[in-house]
Order: C-alpha cells, then sequence, then structure tokens
DNA sequence: ATATTCAATGCATTCTCATGCATAAATACA
DNA sequence: TGTATTTATGCATGAGAATGCATTGAATAT
C-alpha cells in the first residue's frame, strides 16, 4: 500500500492550496517580488491573516522571503505550482464543458 | 484580478485532493474499477466515511460510477489527477532534499 | 413477502482552520 | 531614548469538515 507519510505530506501541500487567499497570494506573486506592504492593500483580509498566509506558504517552501529595513519581501521559491493551477483549470474547465453538455442532453 | 470564482473552483479542487483518505482511494483506484465492497476492507475508515468521500470525488468529476445489483462500482474518470500526484511529489521531494541541505550546512 | 447484502444518509461529536482584534516584535528615524 | 512604520503573534470566535454509530434505502434471492 502507499506510504501513509507520502498521503499526509501530499495532502498537506494540496490543502495549502485549497485556500482562496492563498491562492490569490500566489497569482499576485507570479508578478514578482512584493512586499507584505504591497500584498496586503492587494486584498482584502486583514494584514495578521496575510501575514500568516505567507508564513504557511513559506514553510511549506513555496515561497521565498527577504526582510529589508521594516519591510518583508516574498517571492516565489517554487515555480512548479503554477502547473498545478494551470492543470487544475483544466481540469475545472473540461468538467464545466462535460457537465453543461450532459445537462442539455446532448451527450 | 483573478476572477474569484476561479479562485474558489481552484480551491474546491485541491481541497478534495487535501485529504489522506481521498486521495488512498485515488491511488487504488488507480488499479482500475472497484466496488466499495472491495474498496472498504482495504481501509480502515468505517463505511459510511468511505461512501462519503467517494461521493464527493464523483461529483466532483474525478470518479465515475455504476450499480450492478446492490454493489456500485467506481472508477477514475479523471486520470489528470494523478499528474496532479506526481508534480506534488516532485515539489515534495525537491523541497525535503533542499531542506536536508540546508540543515546541513552545505548549501 | 421476507430476509440478506451492500451502499448511502441522519445525526451528534470532535477537530482543524480561517478570521479579526489587540498587542508585541523588529527596524528605522528623529 | 522615544516615536513611527511594518510585520508577526496571542487569543477568542466561528465555520466547515471528517468521523463513527445507527438507520434507512436499494437490489437481489429464497
Amino acid at each position: 500500500m502507499i506510504d501513509p507519510k507520502r498521503l499526509e505530506w501530499e495532502a498537506g501541500l494540496f490543502s495549502l492550496l485549497g485556500q482562496p487567499t492563498r491562492l490569490k497570494l500566489l497569482y499576485l506573486l507570479r508578478e514578482g517580488e512584493k512586499c507584505v506592504c504591497e500584498i496586503h492593500p492587494a486584498m482584502k483580509e486583514d494584514q495578521s491573516v496575510i501575514s500568516r498566509h505567507l508564513i504557511k506558504l513559506r514553510e511549506a517552501g513555496l515561497l521565498e522571503w527577504r526582510r529589508e529595513g521594516v519591510s518583508v519581501y516574498y517571492w516565489i521559491a517554487e515555480p512548479r505550482v503554477y502547473r498545478m493551477l494551470e492543470l487544475a483549470d483544466d481540469i475545472i474547465r473540461d468538467n464545466a464543458q462535460r457537465q453543461a453538455r450532459e445537462v442539455s442532453g446532448a451527450f
């Protein structure tokens, strides 16, 4: 059988991506390095919330960070996450199409 | 900005994969179509739990199903999930290596 | 019709996680 | 040293999800 630890790790990574706010952060950082002071105004959530999500992402190795004065800059450390996002989009899109076809009866 | 609905859908798919029991189900079904009566004994969770997870996966379009007598058979409807699992594994593995290197100081 | 088998659902419980407010910590500047 | 700015943390709250038990529902066979 599959190693339970592997299942846990995989699930951990997917759970990390299973959160709209974190996904939005990843999309934001796709544009390049940004400090929290830039990220925060671009989102509706509290600053503390943003901070926590960023920390989670960096602890998972998806982000890298750097302190510059009082500011903290984050950037993408693992570009392959975007391939996962694209794959997810593909699956979601095709699924929607298939369901639309089924509903219309023209399957 | 990114469409919030898209974020929700993506997060929904990732959340679905962010659960060890569901991942295990996907790995099991990689071997081919199986009925719940085969799946259930292969796992430690209650039958009701298995049933619920399978239903979630099929409602998301990842599984297909068929009833044969009293038995219900499930199989993979979206093989691209395995691409996602492999990608996740790659990321996790490389991350572990990198962290090991950092800890050992030989970065 | 009854009994049997397999899968799904109702319900209560537990647990995790996200969130926001207030506060602390870190850094720079006057 | 004190003050201002930016980011992180402590804490309480609430929402959602997973789980197990008991029961119902669906299909078949006797």
